[in-house]
DNA sequence: TGTATTTTGAAATAAAAATTTCAATAAAGA
DNA sequence: TCTTTATTGAAATTTTTATTTCAAAATACA
């Protein structure tokens, strides 16, 4: 829409030579810095040529790089003028001016809430129970689905042994020889799904470990847990915000894989020849 | 106490003759301005000669006009980096010590970014075009159909035209008769795979709008879209984030309903009753 | 594989910016 | 008021920065 340097590179990106698409990503991963250097300063930092640099400027359109830099600048300070006000949204709980101001706003609060709620021990305990687990079951219904799909799809792929229960209608075939080495990870968020806290007590009874991810202290799938995390999910919108509980998930996965690093190391490199054989990535 | 431009300023404040104060004036009125102005330019926006601007730098302490402007520059990054970080210091000890307090910061300075980049217009027009659109096509695989599905989630709860494109083999029977007065909304992140741009180049073809919710504006998506919408996925993990994304699904969510209040009210109250005779939610 | 085309950066040149000079002006002190 | 001293800005000079040139290297093509 806008007619900012970084459209002019978005909108150019395809033409781009080898050395220009360098100069591109150099300018969009450290905008602040680029905005104030000179040509030969920026070639220097990005490793080409000075007249590189200043063709890259023409070939965006400009008259040459001051102008183009002037460009950059006035950049800079729109996104200053962004900066200071979202400041100001965030801190003072001043009113937002737009719904997505409003809902990320939140988001940051919802993320913040959850660190300071978060136990130490609890987060480690969760961590071993995965590593620890013979398989893992992620229990996670409707709208909690996605971020379940999210963490069996990671979890898979590192461990090979998780497996997100889809089935809503009666309790799933794979969880009738669930046994105590087993561990069953339960998503569940305000309206919660009652087959959720169904299965959940099924396979408690089965003796299988069991992981909650909720809310609430008061969420009825808190007792359901042998360990539990908690994560907030307010926002300002008929919906439930599933962001904290994603970043729980996130750090679940970094934590699991950081401390089986051999094992995911030799799993992942496996795994890129199977995905270059495929094609299935760009590029 | 720091040693910053301003500092210098206001402890000579007392020395300076007429035309330097009036410099000083400038300056601190127009910080984000002055940063970036050449002496000459400088001079002529004060109302002084060019060589008043080279001797008051000097009079400052500097070495001579750009040493002086080098320094007014680091003011405003410092600046920038506070507000952007001021997230950090609410946290105790500022260096994170443990994996969740590290992943989660992370995450909260990811919605931070999204939301310093995110243009208002462009999220606006996404908002126009769903609501507008006749049918309502999702692109998300491997992990990240996650965050697809929960987006077709709600926006099908509430506008029942929403269906995520599930098979990843082949286009999907569903986008055979894809029009002008449809929307596709992809998404894809940083290995941004191979079919979803096959999908979204066949859509274009075919005349349907297009959405795309990426992490970067180089991505291979972001020329596909006719609305490009920024997340920042960056954790320091070997996986990426969806934590901004599914923000920004949030707010889309969110906007969505706000705007068709009425219709969402009836349908929700229609649903309401479905999940009571069906005994979907616990209490 | 060899040839045409494009891209590149070091060096030369042009342009712009910073600094110094110096005469004019303003302020301070008698 | 007049003299002395400090401050100022236009112009000259110096320094830095941007642009162009051109041969070498890389890439595309046949």
């Amino acid at each position: 829409m806008g007619n900012s340097v970084y459209d002019k590179i978005m909108a150019k990106q395809e033409e781009m030579s080898k050395a220009q698409k360098k100069i591109a990503s150099y300018i969009i991963d450290n905008p602040e810095t680029a905005a104030f250097l000179t040509a030969s300063k920026l070639a220097k930092n990005v490793g080409v040529g000075e007249a590189t640099v200043i063709r890259f400027a023409v070939f965006l359109g400009y008259q040459g790089y001051p102008d183009f830099q002037w460009h950059l600048q006035e950049a800079l300070k729109r996104k200053w003028t962004s900066a200071e006000r979202f400041e100001k949204t965030t801190l003072s709980s001043g009113q937002a001016d737009s719904v997505w101001e409003e809902v990320l706003a939140d988001d940051i609060r919802n993320i913040q809430t959850t660190l300071e709620n978060m136990d130490h021990d609890d987060f480690q305990a969760a961590v071993d129970a995965i590593i620890q687990a013979k398989r893992i079951y992620i229990v996670a219904y409707r709208s909690a689905q996605s971020i379940g799909q999210f963490l069996e799809f990671y979890l898979d792929l590192v461990l090979q042994n998780t497996e997100l229960i889809r089935q809503a209608d009666g309790v799933s075939e794979h969880l009738l020889d669930i046994g105590k080495d087993d561990l069953v990870i339960g998503l569940g968020f305000s309206r919660y799904t009652k087959r959720t806290i169904d299965v959940l007590n099924y396979v408690r009874e089965r003796g299988a470990k069991t992981l909650v991810i909720t809310d609430h202290i008061m969420s009825p799938l808190a007792p359901l847990g042998d360990i539990q995390l908690f994560a907030s999910v307010d926002i300002n919108s008929f919906i439930d915000s599933f962001v904290a509980p994603l970043s729980i998930i996130n750090a679940l996965i970094t934590a699991v894989t950081r401390s089986e690093q051999e094992k995911v190391k030799k799993r992942l490199e496996q795994l890129e020849g199977l995905w270059e054989t495929f094609n299935v990535f760009h590029e």
